[in-house]
DNA sequence: TTGTAATTTATAATGATTCTAAAGTAGTGT
DNA sequence: ACACTACTTTAGAATCATTATAAATTACAA
């Protein structure tokens, strides 16, 4: 979802309303409040929703319930403005980089860095599975310290 | 964990004994029991805890807590006999192939399909991170019915 | 056989997520 | 501006998976 107008940062909500109007969101406070948090940065974001509980807490002053929270997350999922990402048991991410890409993920933080498409030689998959078409190839690079 | 010696399958449990042994774990009657339904198999498995929870319930007399099933599957993944495999917020499946290799998965049935390493074109990551090393790249392929 | 540390067990506790039903709100038509 | 309706939010309960606890049991070395 952007947010970046000829350049320059919106710092209105129009967008975010226009936006979530067009896939047939109402653009509630609650709603408008946590695309402000998520879709106004610089870079991509990468968050769990007990981080965005936590975010949600200190920036906001009006309390936005649990449910709204995972109800607004998964809503922005299913209409693709969040890709869903799970590393392990304990972590599964949500990414405000909707595009086509792959990931780097620090095993000991289980911090985890968008890996361009093209910074990866395309990759093919020799075996073919009779009656199946391939919708996405995901590649996690797990990644530690050097030394 | 290799369960077939000189070709043949073995029907007794001394090899889990002699492999549950050497990596520090007691053998016991618990432990062997699920060693024979993850690992007695032609093919490698893949399964969530709770998969194995109803395997347990069906398939062995007595009962196993579910306690120690958790323990045993996290011991054994921690002694490198299983591994794990996140594909999604909702399903985290344990592999009993532990070699170097990819998936397949199944998005509407969430069913995930070994894919050789062989399979795969060799991945060249272009992008480096300094002060980082990499220690695995894992390739999940999301496929659906081909119609 | 005995002692001890590892293991298993039932159950309680935790934590994340979903459900529920009532209250509140946005958008439409008047 | 007003009223109506469907959508949304909310607090709290319910559910589900997983982990912690502490007592009973077991493996195994002496």
């Amino acid at each position: 979802m952007v947010c970046y107008k000829f350049g320059k940062k919106m710092n209105n909500n129009s967008i975010f309303i226009e936006k979530l109007r067009s896939s047939g969101l109402r653009p509630t406070k609650q709603r408008l409040e946590i695309c402000r948090l998520l879709f106004d940065r610089k870079k991509t974001f990468h968050f769990t929703i007990t981080d965005l509980c936590k975010i949600i807490k200190k920036e906001i002053n009006k309390k936005i319930s649990l449910a709204t929270i995972y109800n607004t997350v998964h809503s922005f999922k299913k209409k693709g403005y969040l890709k869903e990402i799970s590393v392990n048991r304990e972590k599964s991410y949500f990414d405000t980089n909707t595009s086509d890409h792959h990931h780097f993920l620090d095993i000991k933080t289980n911090e985890l860095i968008d890996l361009k498409k093209e910074d990866v030689d395309k990759i093919n998959i020799k075996k073919n599975l009779p009656g199946k078409k391939i919708t996405s190839i995901e590649v996690l690079v797990k990644i530690e310290n050097n030394n």
